[in-house]
DNA sequence: AACCCCCCCAACCGCACCACC
DNA sequence: CGGTGGTGCGGTTGGGGGGGT
């Protein structure tokens, strides 16, 4: 059995908001608020609409800050990035961009976006572009809270290590096979390849010898790093943008973020394709 | 001018998650 | 600890507008 139903459907009005539920929706809010129940607060607005909806309404139209179109250059190559390393999690992905709400960040890319990434099309920031701005430079992000929304950390049977379930979406990092195509720097040409069950990165630059990696998980927030721990993207989907890289005699691919941190060293992180546990592992720590 | 087609985006739907009891 | 209600999120849809013929 279902659950019930959030509203009685065949008493809510449905389609486009005229001009006057709007303003209602808006002259309530401005008074009340939300009384942080949006179920009751149609009702009590006097709007025949389903709470859902009026919440719907508020967050991606009525809202005083909410900025509309005019995505620019720098918006594209943050979405891109962000979706090539997270996937379709537009929340996170709008809480990048202020004043864009998901639903915005959804229909550009499903539009637009998605459209650039097409082989033979491709204007959305491609490796070449992305190369000539040092490392992938994604340090005006709060990365903080990005990787706070990544999903919770669950124990997996690889000694002491963490790992994050993917339900399934993991880039499938395979050890006994190897023949991918990402690319150190730019973009997977077509992400069902990464379907595929083997992996070869190239075009990595050599670096210095290993040192102790530091990764997080989700609840331990930057501050409680520990040691040996792993992290797999929720993602189906391969885009590393400038990034640099090697592999080192411990198995463990190290590929240097660049990322330049405001307030604390560990930003400048590598992510780690890690043997044993096949899984792609984002190390927090002094680059190697 | 009329028709058709395509694209865009606002809105809906259903599910997952979380808090509370 | 399980049930329930509310919220948040991502996928999808369909109406409307604009461009092309």
């Amino acid at each position: 059995m279902g659950r019930a139903p959030c509203c009685d459907k065949d008493n809510v009005k449905k389609g486009p908001w005229c001009p006057e539920e709007d303003a209602t929706l808006k002259e309530y809010l401005k008074k009340h608020g939300t009384g942080g129940n949006w179920i009751a607060l149609p009702r009590k607005a006097g709007l025949k609409r389903c709470g859902k909806s009026c919440r719907l309404r508020w967050l991606n139209y009525l809202r005083p800050d909410i900025k509309r179109g005019g995505f620019t250059e720098e918006d594209d190559k943050i979405i891109c990035t962000l979706y090539g390393s997270i996937g379709s999690r537009w929340s996170v992905i709008a809480s990048q961009l202020p004043g864009r709400t998901d639903n915005d960040i959804k229909n550009y890319w499903n539009t637009k976006l998605k459209k650039k990434l097409l082989p033979g099309n491709g204007s959305c920031p491609k490796s070449e572009d992305m190369s000539n701005e040092t490392t992938n430079d994604i340090s005006h992000l709060n990365l903080q809270q990005f990787w706070a929304s990544i999903p919770t950390a669950k124990t997996c049977d690889s000694g002491n290590s963490a790992c994050f379930d993917t339900n399934s979406n993991a880039l499938p990092y395979t050890s006994e096979s190897n023949v991918q195509n990402y690319d150190s720097k730019g973009l997977v040409p077509d992400p069902s390849q990464i379907i595929s069950r083997s992996l070869q990165v190239s075009g990595f630059h050599t670096s210095g010898s290993g040192s102790e990696n530091y990764s997080k998980t989700s609840s331990q927030g930057l501050s409680g790093l520990s040691t040996s721990s792993t992290l797999a993207l929720e993602n189906s989907y391969g885009l590393w943008s400038g990034i640099n890289g090697s592999v080192k005699e411990d198995g463990i691919m190290h590929m240097d973020f660049g990322c330049e941190s405001h307030d604390d060293e560990f930003l400048n992180g590598c992510l780690g394709f890690q043997e044993d546990t096949r899984e792609l592992a984002p190390y927090f720590g002094n680059s190697p």
